[in-house]
DNA sequence: GTCTATACCCCGATAGAC
DNA sequence: GTCTATCGGGGTATAGAC
């Protein structure tokens, strides 16, 4: 059953993308701009360029199991961004400026189709799916954590650190969704000047 | 066409809703769980006792018609909770305190099921049903227009005034958002600490 | 692992009697 | 305004050959 996948191999243009990881940034992608239920599991496996027996051969549990990996998927991206933009800039308020410059043209790039993945993923699956909503709450208490992190590093206490990154996560997610819905970067970059005055007040 | 509707008559116990608005409450609190593409019109007709002949009659413009007026209603149910709330207090900055409070209540009191109607509605009609999204912009804009209303009445100016409204419905909808994923109140009281302290610091 | 075919159900919307 | 019946299509999921 676990038998060795075969390695992918070099490719200087760009790795080919075994099924299942075709599969799952197909269904992340779509359900960023569709939300969940308006995703339908057909329309996975045409885009993903995959047969309808592959999608259920690799996710057994079916639409769930499909929505849970997206929002795992979702989550490592934006890990990744935060991550890197902490380490960037010498302050975290800084960086988180830069941050809402960055979402907001991202946003604005995909002519304000492409929300946080997450979010988009997660909403109006409440009292079903506790999988999806699960892995949601992990997401945000990872990004959480990776802010925290950062100010902590910064000198900021213990209390302050955990309490900043609340805010901050809270905030972002927020200000993405009133941007998305205005058509506007200005929520973005208004929240990203008060958090960074917010942070700057701890100091 | 527009003949008069007959009044709704005087009632103790409660005003027997008449059937339109017996709909569009429906559809608002349905959607608000489930989402737009998670909520049937089928659904919709029988948890509002109408048939789907009524609901047809009502709102000829079918679906999106009955989520543009999901969203209107959360637009207008919001904003009273908020205008009182402004009213109430003497600075904003409590009224946000206390806000946030009530909202975390809200949310635990439904098992964590019922977040922010408008946000549930609009988040997967990016692409299509520009009139949802309009109402959706519209009803944030009025929220941020109270705030930004009660901030110039206690003294704020005009600039500062308009861009704290920014972050503080942006921040709201985020915490909300956050602590419904996590089935806890605490990213909601956390925020609404930084907030008041946000916006003392203009003062 | 990949593919086709299909079972079974509910979707949004409409027609037309009452 | 209310009601029933129905259309055409797509939904999730499974079976079983290759």
């Amino acid at each position: 059953m676990k038998t060795k996948q075969q390695e992918p191999r070099q490719d200087p243009e760009a790795t080919p993308l075994g099924t299942r990881e075709r599969i799952v940034r197909t269904t992340s992608r779509l359900m960023q701009r569709q939300g969940y239920q308006g995703t339908g599991v057909k329309q996975i496996a045409r885009e993903a360029e995959a047969t309808l027996g592959s999608v259920y051969h690799f996710f057994p549990g079916g639409k769930q199991e499909l929505g849970t990996a997206a929002v795992r998927h979702g989550d490592e991206e934006f890990a990744d961004i935060l991550e890197k933009m902490l380490a960037a800039e010498d302050s975290p308020a800084t960086a988180i400026l830069v941050l809402t410059k960055v979402l907001g043209e991202g946003l604005r790039d995909s002519d304000w189709l492409d929300g946080c993945p997450v979010t988009s993923t997660v909403v109006g699956t409440a009292g079903d799916s506790p999988g999806i909503q699960e892995a949601a709450a992990e997401a945000f208490a990872r990004w959480r954590a990776l802010v925290a992190d950062a100010l902590r590093r910064a000198g900021f206490g213990e209390r302050d650190a955990a309490e900043l990154a609340y805010t901050v996560i809270s905030a972002l997610e927020g200000a993405e969704m009133a941007a998305q819905v205005a058509r506007s970067t200005e929520p973005l970059e208004v929240v990203g000047r008060h958090l960074a005055r917010l942070i700057e007040s701890y100091r």
